[in-house]
DNA sequence: AGTCATCCGGTAAACGTTTGCACCGCTCCG
DNA sequence: CGGAGCGGTGCAAACGTTTACCGGATGACT
């Protein structure tokens, strides 16, 4: 009856040799089992089934992953996880990995180029599968270093040539052309736009949809309505505020994301301006906070879950086969979510302090 | 001169043999000198390391926690990613991490506590050395199934008994004092306080410590003030509108987590009154978003990093024997954080729609 | 009935490390 | 001068899987 050898293991975890002998099978029909690859008798299989669950076995990932040389891992490089932008993206990433059977490693490069390598390093060391790189700004030169892995790696809208690599597009012009056409319909037609700042590719992108949308709507732009922002709470609000110092503000003020219309609303209150009775205001991204400013705020939104179950999906899309009627399509859309920010513009022009509302700016603590 | 079989290996990753072979050593030599284990000669030391940088190897993590049995991996189980109290836990429990030679597995509860079972089995999975549970409201029952593993396991407030568990205690009391008396120098004498569910050891916690300020400080608590809340914004909201429409509202309101806070300032928004000229509001958690509320929030803070700093440290103590001249100390402290939502107390009790200030109630979009 | 193809299950060799044990040469001491 | 002790190194056996390969049984066809 073979393997006498192994017997009353009293504390350790059962392995795979337990489960072949309680199931009087040998270890290759527990693995072809659990795998189910090749045909195994049905009649073995259950016995293998039953044994697995009355000893409560469960696979070493190691073991296999060493063998199999897929660690069945998944890396996801975030530029920083306190920014409200990443947590949904991580949640869905997880949540569709975990559905297709990975387990999940993230690293972030706290938006310093230099420790992207760092995190490509380790997630080596620990043999991920795949990698999705979901950071703001990645620079070319890194890329290219990147490529010399031999894993692939799925980026949000850069290219890099090369065969492991994908790429995830994401339509800004759609949910972008829903807000300018929102405010359009309100009666606003001075519409100003605080880009990010212009380095980083999606912030390009998203200026030149705004663009793209005030010109096909037929819309005007003042140059002086169009200022550059760096992504901030307080860029939000000293350019809010140059805006409302020139004194031909537009009525309604859309950002590159929602820190900076955040910021935008504080610069408003301060100026004991009212939203939307006074400016209306969008945000971009439409990040978990939206929904709780004062007021909430309204904003273009791309799902941040179906840009993680893309990611996924191209990575699984690489590392395992898939039936040729499968044709993949990693694409995103933006849309429009509308709150409280925005309404109808202003009868006359808003004028700092003429206390018509009669509030006292705000005390300074 | 042995092992001619294996050359020109091309394209696959360096393993210990390459190095060995470079180094004209054993690759047990190898592994002595990265482990620094025992004692090589330095010279045959230097050779190593020199073959470990020319080829840039590094080891295969799988086959390391293979046979040591150790895999440097530690889980963290969270409640849900997206509440904003978790993601600086988890920025600072991976810093932590990493910083000792660890790599994280998150993984999420969602609230449900049958979810928890699925967490321990796909940790158990990877094999982690050690779990921190820092989810809310661990049932004890739960916690029995929990001691069942034979791996070290962190927990925050309760005590689990078992040589296994470690457990980091919160000192509430010390934060609340701080803004009870906060509070009081302002010259508040009404101040109310809106608990979380109270089945929520915490929460409990959480009251208890306010009940226990306001007592020592010598103010008098009407029970009215006292309400349970749910934290969530909803609850924040309906909370507080009952309070106002009690007509004897008191003129500080604290509350058990920031959610319920902003809920608060939602709703003393929406009844036109002001914060703080006629309401000082303090929050719990100190929350990223508690920065960018109007008016930004002041709230009690309990360091997330250092919670985290804790969970890592218990762990690993249990994993790696420590100096006997190290005291291990899991306990963190709360403080309280000034922001703008807290002021004098009004002169005359604030009444609804009295008009004081002008504004028209906000429109329903 | 004999031969061949087919199918399924078992045996054993990997995967890349760590580590107990044995060995070798040195030093030190009797 | 010889033996004991010891520091330093190598050999080989694990760790728990997957999977190529082989061999035995079974059914079909001539």
């Amino acid at each position: 009856m073979g393997r006498a050898k192994r017997k009353a293991k009293a504390s350790t975890r059962p392995d795979i040799h337990a489960v072949a002998h309680l199931a009087r099978v040998s270890i290759a029909t527990v693995s072809r089992t659990i795998n189910n690859v090749a045909t195994v008798d049905p009649r073995l299989a259950q016995r293998v089934w039953k044994a697995i669950d009355t000893l409560g076995y469960s696979p070493n990932s190691q073991a296999r992953a060493l063998v199999s040389g897929r660690s069945r891992l998944l890396g996801l490089i975030i530029s920083e996880i306190t920014n409200p932008f990443f947590p949904e993206l991580i949640q869905g990433f997880e949540d569709v990995a975990v559905e297709n059977g990975y387990e999940i490693l993230i690293s972030s490069t706290n938006y310093e180029p230099q420790r992207m390598e760092q995190c490509i390093q380790r997630m080596l060391e620990r043999k991920v599968d795949g990698v999705a790189v979901m950071t703001f700004g990645i620079e070319e030169p890194l890329l290219d270093r990147l490529a010399q892995r031999e894993i692939p790696l799925v980026f949000v809208d850069v290219a890099p040539k090369g065969p492991l690599f994908s790429t995830i597009e994401v339509d800004y012009y759609h949910g972008i052309r829903e807000a300018v056409q929102h405010l359009a319909v309100l009666g606003h037609r001075r519409i100003g736009f605080i880009s990010g700042p212009l380095h980083l590719h999606s912030a390009r992108e998203r200026q030149s949809a705004f663009l793209r949308a005030i010109g096909e709507i037929g819309l005007k732009l003042n140059p002086a309505w169009l200022q550059e922002g760096d992504h901030t709470l307080e860029g939000g609000i000293s350019v809010m505020q140059k805006l409302l110092d020139s004194g031909d503000a537009p009525t309604a003020i859309m950002t590159s994301n929602d820190m900076t219309a955040i910021g935008v609303l504080h610069a408003l209150y301060k100026a004991d301006a009212r939203v939307p009775e006074d400016f209306s205001v969008i945000g971009f991204d439409d990040v978990t906070i939206a929904q709780f400013t004062l007021p909430p705020l309204t904003s273009v939104q791309m799902s941040r879950r179906e840009l993680a179950r893309c990611a996924v999906l191209a990575l699984r899309d690489h590392l395992e086969p898939q039936p040729s009627s499968y044709v993949p399509r990693y694409k995103v859309q933006t849309k429009l979510t509308v709150r409280q920010s925005t309404g109808l513009p202003s009868a006359r022009p808003f004028r700092r302090g003429n206390g018509r509302n009669g509030r006292k700016p705000a005390p300074q603590s």
